[in-house]
DNA sequence: ATCATTCATGAAAACGTTTACATCAATACC
DNA sequence: GGTATTGATGTAAACGTTTTCATGAATGAT
């Protein structure tokens, strides 16, 4: 006798069955639909000799318990939003993997929405946690999507956990890299190659990781005995802003010996631009980077950076909202992640003859 | 009045509020619940001054239909999933947006798992489709997830679209870049600028696409009047790999003059194996690729390629989901989009000095 | 032997929608 | 002025679960 199986496609000659349901199951094992539910979700409280029967009814029934169904009785939907500003950014990969793995691990499905930075599209994705499609909201996109006042009530939304980048609103979790701990390593990294005049190329006004970033860079400065400059000049996280950073430094004459960058891609930006004016990396100039993403180990010469642990933060991030999701009491938490500094080629002790 | 809406914590002073539902709307326009859904549904059935009451009595509550409950009622879930056997790759991110835009256009979300390969989480989930929690599936693993038999039921199996990489299996509808025309093209090109020993690179042998561009390839020599030798080796589609197939040509002392990889990733290292040799790209050898991923441009020199248009693939292939979920009768189809060839640096005419 | 407990099961009420059908009023027709 | 026709609404039945409560049967204690 053949399964009963779901089956999408219809088939003209014969009847179409539709994929069983508790009923089936139930009729098939002579019990009530109560004792096969019972027999699913609390095996303990059916005596065993049932069990069995409906065992055998689902499997030769092809049953699976309709999603739909369950969760609009139990009031949840076992998924969760993952709210990004952009699909393409390099740490977005690592750190969905970590989110989708965590999520995987309980059962959990993960919706995810991109957002290119836009309200709009932020107000559209909102629609899967008011309707009910998601229980539970990560959000990678630097800011909580709130469509009226200034300061919308809180209490309004559902449970949130922000990742990648920081929130401005405290009151709401973030797992992400140390930031400041991590720029201020990097800049002593620098200082103890003897370099003394060192840029701090941003990531743009609009990123909270920026002015992070920037502060620890300055820590790091003022852990040294000399009096170093605090130089920052403004970037935007691409290459070409770093490019551009470069080549506004050489028309004002004012170069350093070595460059702290907001990312990776800023770095590569900047390296190309020297090497375009015939300099060589690291002899002559020293560049570090932040993110270590995929590529920069493939990059000539290899790229010293801060690496973030993107995976992990994706797991933390999952796991806090799921705790969250399965006890309401838990309050909100920020983890900050340790970033590794991963030393390539780029960066080199301070050239002689400069 | 405040407007009553959605709380997901709770507040002990007062009552909590659940989300309002139909039912408070109808209460409050006092009207029966099917004159609300109506009203929402198809408004033209509805007498204009009622259906004002509605919306008012709608806008008072804050209501928005749950989703579960409509997806219960009308047998779909407004879903989709798409299955990745790696969200790291590099053409992911790509075609996920196309994927993500298409879809919420229209009103459709994106479920996405990640199956590293495996078939066990590929089983894993499988449930969202078996438990209705998606309509459809995209598949991007180059196989489909079938438990049993060697050859189970495909009419067991709902709508599904295969992007990314190409299906053993015909009955299936697939969109991706023209590999073999892409190929042929790129191969066409090498010979235009004079080489006559062209090496290729292969993907690996498990991946059908390796074998795709190869007979592209092939097809690229032979339109050539000269008798040019088919070589292929075998890669993996890394940058190590890459690296790895130039030591093997320079141990047999057998080198060709440009170099056509499966890949970018590839490319990257054979073009790094090489400046480490000393030699020079494209002066002494020409290195062209296939992706253009988004670091194809940073890379120094930069790598000519052909360009996928993964967002524009994306879009196409959930495209046809939609509809073939929207209208039963619609049969498979392969799409084939092409592939540009995007001219950098890494190749060149054939040098003199060799 | 009686009565209180435990244990296994079934009946039925939710969960929040959509929609076929029935109802009734108002209009149109002759 | 009686009868079709149209139009707007309400009633109630689904959709497929989980879970409270009630019902009996079997067990245990006295």
């Amino acid at each position: 006798m053949p399964a009963l199986q779901h089956v999408w496609t219809r088939n003209m000659s014969e009847p179409v069955d539709r994929p069983a349901t508790i009923e089936d199951v139930a009729k098939l094992a002579g019990v009530s639909i109560a004792t096969v539910s019972r027999a699913l979700r609390s095996p303990e409280k059916v005596a065993e000799s049932t069990r069995k029967k409906v065992t055998a009814a689902i499997a030769r029934t092809g049953y699976t318990a309709n999603a739909m169904a369950q969760n609009l009785r139990m009031q949840r939907s076992q998924m969760v939003l993952v709210l990004a500003s952009s699909i393409a950014d390099p740490n977005f990969a690592g750190i969905l993997t970590g989110l989708e793995k965590a999520a995987a691990d309980r059962g959990y499905g993960v919706l995810i929405g991109n957002t290119e930075g836009t309200t709009g599209l932020e107000q559209s994705y909102m629609r899967f946690l008011s309707t009910g499609m998601a229980d539970g909201l990560v959000l990678l996109t630097g800011h909580i999507p709130v469509a009226g006042e200034p300061q919308a009530p809180l209490h309004t939304l559902p449970p949130i956990v922000a990742t990648e980048r920081p929130l401005a609103n405290p009151d709401i979790s973030y797992v992400g890299v140390d930031d400041v701990a991590a720029s201020k390593m990097a800049t002593e990294y620098l200082i103890s190659l003897g370099h003394r005049k060192i840029t701090f190329i941003s990531g743009g006004p609009a990123d909270i990781r920026s002015d992070l970033r920037h502060s620890g860079y300055q820590q790091g400065l003022k852990e040294s005995p000399e009096a170093l400059r605090d130089w920052r000049v403004e970037g935007e996280g691409t290459p070409e802003s770093g490019r551009a950073a470069v080549e506004r430094l050489f028309i004002k004459d004012d170069l350093p010996t070595a460059f702290f960058c907001f990312n990776d891609n800023t770095a590569i930006g900047v390296i190309s631009a020297l090497q375009l004016r015939g300099y060589r990396v690291p002899e002559d100039f020293s560049v570090l980077g932040f993110d270590d993403i995929p590529f920069a180990n493939n990059f000539s010469p290899g790229l010293t950076t801060i690496r973030q642990p993107r995976q992990h933060i994706g797991e933390k991030a999952m796991t806090i909202l799921l705790d969250r999701l399965a006890n309401r009491s838990l309050e909100h938490q920020r983890h900050l992640l340790h970033g590794d500094l991963i030393v390539r080629e780029s960066c080199a002790g301070i050239s002689r003859n400069r």
